[in-house]
DNA sequence: ATTTAAAATAATGAATGCAATTATGCGCCG
DNA sequence: CGGCGCATAATTGCATTCATTATTTTAAAT
């Protein structure tokens, strides 16, 4: 498209940024469980690289909130605790709100008729009751209407705080009830996107984040 | 109160952060002029430390979009552009609503009546045509709002965007028109906050922070 | 047997060294 | 005079080494 883009096209990563992506999806998809500790010469050993790049990662991670550094004492993944979810929500929905009033005004036929698909095949997982194939498009949904607001500052740092919630799936399963009233509630966002109703879209997409985390504090409150 | 506080309070840095704060304020106030470029021998000279702690500092800078990095070919400091601030800027607005939100719900009268002290001073500054004084104030109201807000996530997030526009105050100046609508719409934020309004607060701020992106707009626009 | 002190071990923080990439200067040719 | 190629210098990326702090082990003493 344009000359930046271009340049992007040129994936040139350094080290610590492979690494820093690696440990990320790591991370996020909770094969370092939070909590643990993060041993920087056994990392290096797997990853067969020195310490300083990893070092650098580390700091990155850190910054996305990802992991806790604590001087002269190394780094743990970051916990996923209830009050931790009920700090970030609340951010996240701010920012997911902005990405529906933004995209209302930017989508394009194109990418709506994208969202308008993802959106049929989730309806259809819903129906199966297969909930990966489920979470996957709901995911997807959701990023494509990021990637419509076309903010590059928006979808970092609301791809930094959903990388801190995503973990939260693995903790409690989502209830008939809430995955009932998500659907509505994705039927909604759908109607407003198609109207372009940034306001209207932006206020559904806080609630629906808000009742996300409200399932999510009920279901962690039964099993502690 | 608990252990993990108790730690906090004895505020042990790392080389690397103590860096990061320092080279973070020189950025913030346009000591190091956006654009130019970051020599790391020249910093690790100035600072009188090794290139490792810089290095890693500056990826966290570069994290927190002060600067941006290029594999092989250094740092730069990000430059402060319109098409930035004009992505900056709604989601910095959409994390202020937020904000308000949240502290609307959980500020203390205290908390309520430093506002109102600050809120008087940038009044006086105000008529007195003190720009610097105004400015302090202002910028003060804002970082107790999000105080109140008690949401470290929220302030994180808030703190890193607001570092990459607040240098756009060196680059126009602020009209005397702009700066009494933001002088009304200061005053509508205090009301807000006294009748506890979240959802009103939330639209003010937004409102507010889209009033000063369009001045700074028009403002850039006539100086280039 | 439990606790404490000290030594040994491991881990992290920071400095240095080396290799690879990029920027610069200069002569040359068109 | 301007563009191109090459050599050199400068700069960055990563590995290694040294120093400091934390943790574990061991042994002694109450």
């Amino acid at each position: 498209m344009d000359s930046q883009n271009a340049q992007n096209l040129i994936e040139r990563k350094s080290l610590h940024e492979e690494l820093a992506d690696i440990l990320r999806e790591m991370i996020v998809d909770c094969r370092l469980t939070p909590g643990d500790r993060i041993n920087e010469k056994q990392l290096t050993e797997h990853f067969g690289v020195s310490r300083t790049p990893l070092r650098e990662a580390l700091k990155v991670l850190s910054q996305e909130g990802l992991i806790q550094l604590n001087v002269n004492r190394g780094a743990i993944v970051s916990p996923v605790t209830l009050s931790d979810l009920q700090e970030v929500f609340p951010v996240l929905a701010a920012l997911e709100g902005a990405a529906g009033e933004l995209a209302s005004e930017k989508i394009t036929d194109r990418e709506l008729q994208a969202i308008r698909r993802a959106h049929a095949l989730m309806e259809r997982a819903y129906r199966d009751g297969d909930l990966n194939t489920y979470f996957k498009y709901n995911q997807d949904i959701h990023a494509r209407i990021l990637d419509a607001a076309d903010n590059p500052t928006l979808a970092s740092h609301h791809r930094s705080l959903y990388g801190r919630v995503r973990r939260a799936r693995f903790l409690a399963n989502l209830s008939d009830e809430r995955w009932k009233s998500a659907m509505q509630e994705h039927a909604e966002i759908l109607s407003a996107l198609e109207a372009r109703d940034g306001a209207k879209l932006s206020a559904i997409l806080r609630r629906h984040l808000a009742g996300k985390l409200a399932a999510l504090t009920v279901a962690l409150q039964e099993t502690a």
